[in-house]
DNA sequence: ACGACGATTTAGACTAGCCAAAATTAATAA
DNA sequence: TTATTAATTTTGGCTAGTCTAAATCGTCGT
C-alpha cells in the first residue's frame, strides 16, 4: 500500500520532528535522505494528499497522527531488528544500523511478533533508543541531554547514543561507552572537547562531534562509575 | 546495482529453466510473476542488454552464466532464510516461503554469512530444496521424480516438496508428509489420485495436484517406512 | 501449401520517483 | 522601505517498470 520510499520519508520526518519540533523544513528532509529539495517538495505533496502530513507553504511539514503511526511502525521494525541482530546474530552495536535500514520495510507483522517474542519484548535497542510498543502508542519525550551540555564534575549515565555515524559508534564501542555506562565529566576544553572518567580511573577525551552524539541523564547516587550495561543488555 | 525486480525475473527464469530446460518462454515467466507478456518481453530485453540472458526471437530466453550466478545468489538467500525462520523463529515449513520472498533481495553478504553460520551451513531448506553453496557453484541436476510417476507397491522417500502453494504445504504438513518421510504407494486411482501408506499403517489419499508437488527418490532397503525427517531437520 | 490461431513483439501511454533550471517567496540587512 | 539572499516551489524532463491495443510471427491442421 505505502511504498518503501514514502515510509522512509515518514520515518525521517518523525526523527527530525522529535529533535527539533515541527514544522520540518524541506531542506532538512532533503539533507537527511540525500535527495534534492524539489524531490522532497514533490513527495511532501503526495504525503499530504494521503493525509500523512500537513503542510504550510514555504514553512514545512508536520506528521498527522496517521503519519506518526506509520513512522512508529517503521521505527519499531528498525529497532527490533537492531536488537535481534545484536542479540541473536552476533552483530556489534555499531554494525546493526545499516542492516536494519535495509530490512525494516520488508518484514511481516508475523515476523515482527516473533522477533519481539524471541527478545522478550525489549523496550530499547542496542543504542539505547526506545522501541515503540506493538500498539504504536506515541513515545514519551526523552529527557536525556547531550553530553556537551554538561559541566565538570557532573556524574551522568549514558541513555542512548545517536546511531547516525558508524565511525563514531565504533569509536565509542572501543572506549567502552555504551548505554548504561556511568561517566564523570573531568574536563571541558575549547571547541567542545570533553574528557570523561569511565570506570577504574580510565579517562577518555572525546571530540565535540562524538560528545554531542552521547545523550545522558543524571547519575543516581547508588550507581557506581564504570562500564555497567544494564540498559542495552536488557 | 541490479534492481529487486530484475533479481526476481532471474530467479524465476532459473526455476523454470531447471524444470523444463531452456528456452524459457515469455508467457511462462509472465504467468509465474503475474505480469503481462509485453512487460516480460520488455524486461527480457533489459536483461539481455546486461548480459544476463540470451534470447532467440519468438522462442524464449536462457540464462547466461552471469545470470545464473545472480539467480543462485537470490536462491541461496531465499533458502537460507527459510531454514533460519523454521529453525530459529519457530515458523512452520508452510509459512516460511512468503517471508523469505520479501527479504531475499535485502539482506547483506554479512547477514547471509551469519545466518549460514547460525545454521551450520545447511545444504537443504525446510522443503528439501538444495541451498546453493556460498561460492554459487551450479546446482547438480536433481534425480527426484514426482510421486505421480510411480506405481503401486513402490517404496520411496520424499526428497522435496514444491513450495509454490501454501495450502498444499499445510495439507501435507497435516498428513505428516515432509522431506525424509518414507512412503509406500498403495493405490493409483483415475485422475491422478494417489494413496500412500506413511508410517504405522496410516494411509493417505492425495489429489493429483498435491501428489505431483511431492518429489521422491527410491527408498533404500534400510530405511523403515514412517515419519523420519532427517533431511529437513538437518 | 495455406490459413487460422496462439504466442510474441511493437507501439503508445501511464505512474512513481528523481533531478536541474527557473521562478517565487520569506527573511534579513541596509 | 527596499534590496539582497537563502529557501522553497514550479516547470519540464528523465528512467524504470508496468499496462492495453495492435501488429507480427510460427506452427499445426487441413
Amino acid at each position: 500500500m505505502l511504498s518503501d520510499v514514502m515510509e522512509d520519508y515518514l520515518k525521517t520526518i518523525y526523527q527530525i520532528q522529535a529533535r527539533s519540533g515541527p514544522p520540518v523544513s524541506t531542506s532538512a528532509v532533503a539533507d537527511a535522505l540525500e535527495k534534492t529539495p524539489p524531490t522532497v517538495t514533490s513527495m511532501l505533496g503526495n504525503l499530504e494528499d494521503r493525509g500523512l502530513v500537513t503542510r504550510e507553504k514555504y514553512k514545512g511539514a508536520e506528521l498527522t497522527p496517521e503519519g506518526e503511526t506509520v513512522a512508529l511502525e517503521i521505527l519499531r521494525h528498525h529497532r527490533l531488528l537492531e536488537a535481534y541482530l545484536a542479540e541473536h546474530l552476533d552483530y556489534s552495536w555499531s554494525e546493526v544500523h545499516d542492516e536494519a535500514d535495509a530490512l525494516e520495510h520488508h518484514i511481516s507483522e508475523e515476523f515482527e511478533r516473533r522477533v519481539a517474542e524471541a527478545l522478550d519484548d525489549p523496550v530499547v535497542d542496542p543504542h539505547g533508543d526506545p522501541i515503540p510498543s506493538a500498539d504504536l502508542a506515541p513515545l514519551e519525550d526523552d529527557e536525556a541531554t547531550p553530553l556537551t551540555a554538561h559541566e565538570v564534575d557532573d556524574r551522568v549515565v549514558v541513555s542512548r547514543v545517536s546511531d547516525r555515524d558508524r565511525d563514531e559508534l565504533e569509536y565509542l564501542a572501543d572506549a567502552g561507552i555504551t548505554p548504561g555506562t556511568t561517566l564523570e565529566v573531568v574536563d571541558v576544553a575549547p571547541f567542545g572537547m570533553v574528557t570523561v572518567r569511565t570506570g577504574s580511573d580510565a579517562e577518555q577525551s572525546l571530540p565535540e562531534s562524538v560528545a554531542e552524539a552521547i545523550y545522558v541523564r543524571p547519575a543516581t547516587d547508588a550507581a557506581p562509575a564504570g562500564g555497567s550495561t544494564e540498559v542495552s543488555d536488557a
